[in-house]
DNA sequence: ATCGATGCAAAGCGTTTGCAGGGGT
DNA sequence: ACCCCTGCAAACGCTTTGCATCGAT
């Protein structure tokens, strides 16, 4: 309520970290991957490449649509966001904290954060014979993928 | 082995069904579709549209990539076909008999279907407490998709 | 005969790339 | 001072569309 602010971006506790894991990447801090990592934290849902864009065209009007492409390049090589391609239309960009899962509203398309831990037993759980069978055909599985659909009410 | 066939397409069984679906969703039974369904149903992992129309170019000479999109889209309307775009990548198209989760090949972008039905209570199952979860937070949840990550050796 | 489907070419969308100039280290 | 990053515009890959003709019903 109180605390002051000023108008140019003050170095945000993020930036540290952003700034740790781009260098780690062989990468450069840059005002425009912070205002693109900082919009993508603080995100509600999985923005496109477009809303980032929108977003951040607020506080750096010069931006240009293919910064925002290899800014989140960047992001996306030193592991502080995925990428994700399951859907028709455009990319959606998740500003990773550890695994979790999607869900994805299939009404407005938008995807948000579930809070489970990926389960490395999964599959066993879920089909022990099916397990057995990938292993006897050559099949090596290193992971897999979840993302439940429904209908998000217009809440979050 | 002994069994003699001709060079024009003779009307596979698969082609009643064809017709009977594509009839269903007020669709028209063309050669061109035939041979796309046809190709589809043969494939053993998930081919691309140009895939499909590399393939179906030497039963049917003219036929145009565009046509190829048009016959998948008519597929998927007519349910006998399922549209995978969860890759970077052009879409794949699977032939679907019966739910099933996907394979996909870390190494090659390949698709294979696992024999394995959907469990309406996965999710119980994964985290009955995720389910509590997204019902108070007014997550309506009508499905999931599941799909296993790894490496398939070069067989199939 | 009707009306949808085809084939061609051109447009469309999301994304990537080439390059001159600017900014981070 | 170096070299990476930015911003612009043009190219790109995949897919869709407009339109005249063809073909299924």
């Amino acid at each position: 309520m109180s605390a002051p602010h000023q108008e140019a971006a003050p170095l945000f506790p993020n930036d540290v970290e952003l700034r740790g894991a781009l260098e780690k990447a062989g990468l450069r801090f840059t005002r425009q991957r912070a205002a693109v990592y900082q919009f993508l934290a603080g995100a509600t849902a999985h923005p496109t490449a477009e809303d980032v864009f929108a977003a951040v065209r607020q506080q750096l009007p010069k931006i240009s649509l293919a910064t925002v492409y290899k800014a989140l390049d960047a992001l996306v090589e030193s592991a502080l966001v995925t990428k994700i391609t399951h859907l028709d239309g455009p990319c959606r960009y998740d500003c990773l904290g550890g695994a979790h899962y999607h869900f994805h509203c299939l009404n407005t398309g938008r995807i948000f954060d579930l809070p489970t831990a990926y389960d490395p037993d999964l599959l066993q759980k879920l089909d022990p014979q099916l397990v057995e069978t990938l292993r006897r055909r050559g099949f090596q599985v290193t992971g897999y993928r979840l993302e439940l659909l429904g209908v998000a009410f217009p809440e979050t």
